[in-house]
DNA sequence: ACAAATCTATATTTCAAAATCTAGCTTTGC
DNA sequence: GCAAAGCTAGATTTTGAAATATAGATTTGT
């Protein structure tokens, strides 16, 4: 590993780091409400062989995000993973018209496309944690230009 | 009046023809709900000249969606009016850059255009019921197919 | 090796949003 | 004219989502 590499997994927001213990801590909450935005479908963080949860500075922001709309903003979880779910993942992704068709994200606005079961060909193997459908999705900042941008690039 | 004239006022879904009790019974909630759904920035009915709330069929309607959201999808007022915020006002009034600029709902997403202060000339004098951008959000229909087909033809 | 931390699953508690109620006044419609 | 319905404003009650706690098994790191 050279100095670029090391210098690259340094500044890299998406490396899981943190275990959920040291998560609450930065985050302010217990554990056990991290359990539970994940059970909610508003994060996913990697896990270990053995299970663990792992969180990466980016999941550490979403979740900062997340209290945000929860305490400024007077969302609850499902609120906050309806407006995730405006996300136009299949623009994003590039889907084909076939694969929209036998996508539940493509056809129903009520889950994000991370959460879905029968997903197109394009996210089949996808580890959403990586995806940009997901990174870029945090409900806290103008929902509107993201939708926007994301349209208008389309 | 002619024939047609009589005809359209009979199917007009915009026209305000029920009273706050009336209201209350078809949607099922009591006339003190829907004045909290008013208070939150979820709907807007006409008034009489004595401030007397009158309600269309296509606020019955509405309001119908507003109890979907709440009683199907666990969702809280807050993330209904998050979730309705969404909506592209400027693209779909043809906002200028200039008009853009000073509008509270361009800004920010965090209330719906018909709520906010300071609106852009091409609302000025806007009757919000009345009006596109609050009349099609529907959140309990796919709101994804909206912003979809409204970013499409902006 | 073993104490601390994490895992899943379930039960219980808390608390604020949502709904209901109260009061005094005005409007509506028979 | 007057009873019924609507208005605003504010207090009170309810209720379920969110948070906390518990239990027993597994993993981690010194």
């Amino acid at each position: 590993m050279n100095a670029t590499d090391i210098q690259s997994r340094l500044t890299d927001k998406t490396r899981p780091v943190f275990a959920i213990g040291v998560a609450s801590e930065l985050v302010g909450v217990s554990v056990h409400t991290l359990r539970m935005y994940e059970t909610a479908g508003l994060i996913i963080p990697q896990r270990t062989k053995s299970k663990h949860r792992l969180y990466s500075q980016a999941d550490i922001e979403r979740l900062q995000c997340i209290r945000v709309m929860i305490e400024d903003r007077g969302f609850n979880l499902a609120g906050i993973k309806g407006l995730m779910s405006m996300a136009p993942c299949w623009e994003i992704k590039g889907c084909s018209e076939a694969d929209q068709a036998h996508c539940d994200a493509f056809k129903s606005s009520f889950e994000p496309c991370w959460v879905v079961k029968t997903k197109a060909t394009a996210c089949q193997d996808e580890i959403c944690n990586e995806c940009p459908v997901y990174r870029d999705v945090t409900t806290c900042h103008n929902m509107k230009s993201y939708l926007q941008e994301h349209w208008k690039n389309a």
